[in-house]
DNA sequence: CGGCGTGTTGAAGACTTTCAACGTATGTGG
DNA sequence: CCACATACGTTGAAAGTCTTCAACACGCCG
């Protein structure tokens, strides 16, 4: 099995990993695709193998809020779930391990080690969506996109080591649809931190040069004890 | 055991209900106590018996950001976890149950019903987060302040049956930094709602005269099939 | 009865959004 | 290989919403 597929990324070299890869299949979905919609029949159970996923809500009238971003090693839903809660698109070219539900279902409620991750997993996330809830609720623009950057960087040097070249895979639209303000404000706001001095803006990511630590600490973690 | 102890509320009447029971030991909090402090070194898991428990995170300036309001039957934070990851307060007097937390890990961890139970509740909480999430994002200040009258009065509703009066435990204050807003802007957002007719503000509560459902589902339930 | 914590209301100010125009990049077809 | 079309990104000016600062009202408890 391959160090970067989905399996061996969420469960690392057991007896786990390789029975959940014997039952997945291997997806490739094309950038911008949707992979499925709010309330829909959750009858497949979706880990992320590589790429970046957006996982959004809609609101009727088309207002769009991302809950979060995926990364390699994620699930995109709560697996024990029978409907999905949101909507899911790939941002670039993804590589998925799709499950069968019921399945993935009997499977991680007959192994304590499986049920063990999942909560790991989802304590992770909902620490993740609560740190991202002071941000939305209590950050001016400049503070959320600092955030953002922070955690973005954090995030993507727990998979391959530090760059001070930052790649962003995501269009404005999605930075300003998962921080709360319009593409507009984003836009501004990078460029006032690149003239600043604190990064450069450059093409599908921008180069750190003055970041601090952000003041919420690493919510990467959730060490289990 | 009591009905309305925490251990029953959540595991119902089961063998895992007794033990949890056996282990806990029954704290009762005055007003305005606080419970925790985030990244103090848990020691202690905290489940909520009765009462309304605000948890919270604070920023270095002291700005502060209600991530959840716990209400009977709920952890106050995930149990696996050896460090807080937010600051918990009684808003009235609350009764608790407090468990050991090596203990408490150690017997989950042995219990798939138990660990089950446990992806469940983070797999709703994680869906609680996400809907604020979308709130905190995009939603005016009247959105904010009606859906979270709607979700508090469903999430009363699953405690008691409903009634028009819809009681609000915690101070204004506590619902402007739920929502993100200042406490000038919840009053008159209520006051306005008022005019409108569409609730009536009285003393500790509101009562609702023209409600209707949220625009974003029931976000309570967890269906795990 | 008085005082403090809490809630409401008003007016000015700040920040983000909105609307609009312009710039830049990418990719396809001629 | 260039030209143009389209999608994405940036910048400006006006408008709107929420915040801030301030004053006042209410209610509870000593």
């Amino acid at each position: 099995m391959a160090r970067s597929s989905f399996s061996y990324l969420f469960c690392g070299e057991s007896n786990e990993a390789q029975e959940l890869h014997r039952m997945a299949a291997r997806v490739v979905v094309p950038a911008k695709q949707t992979i499925f919609s709010e309330d829909e029949r959750a009858d497949s159970v979706f880990g992320l193998s590589e790429g970046t996923v957006r996982l959004f809500k809609l609101l009727p009238d088309g207002r769009r809020q991302i809950v979060a971003l995926a990364l390699p090693g994620e699930f995109l839903e709560m697996p024990m779930i029978g409907r999905y809660r949101h909507s899911a698109a790939a941002i670039g070219e993804v590589e998925l391990a799709r499950f069968p539900r019921k399945q993935l279902v009997a499977h991680i409620r007959s192994s304590p080690k499986l049920l063990s991750l999942l909560v790991d997993f989802a304590t992770r996330q909902l620490n993740l969506a609560q740190v991202q809830l002071v941000m939305l609720g209590k950050g001016s623009a400049e503070e959320r996109v600092l955030f953002f950057l922070n955690t973005w960087r954090d995030r993507m040097a727990a998979l391959e080591p530090f760059q001070p070249y930052l790649p962003l895979p995501m269009w404005r639209e999605d930075i300003a649809d998962l921080l709360g303000l319009t593409i507009e404000t984003v836009s501004r706001t990078l460029s006032r931190l690149d003239r600043k001095n604190v990064i450069r803006v450059v093409p599908k990511g921008v180069i750190l040069t003055g970041l601090e630590p952000p003041s919420l600490g690493s919510m990467a973690d959730s060490q289990t004890t």
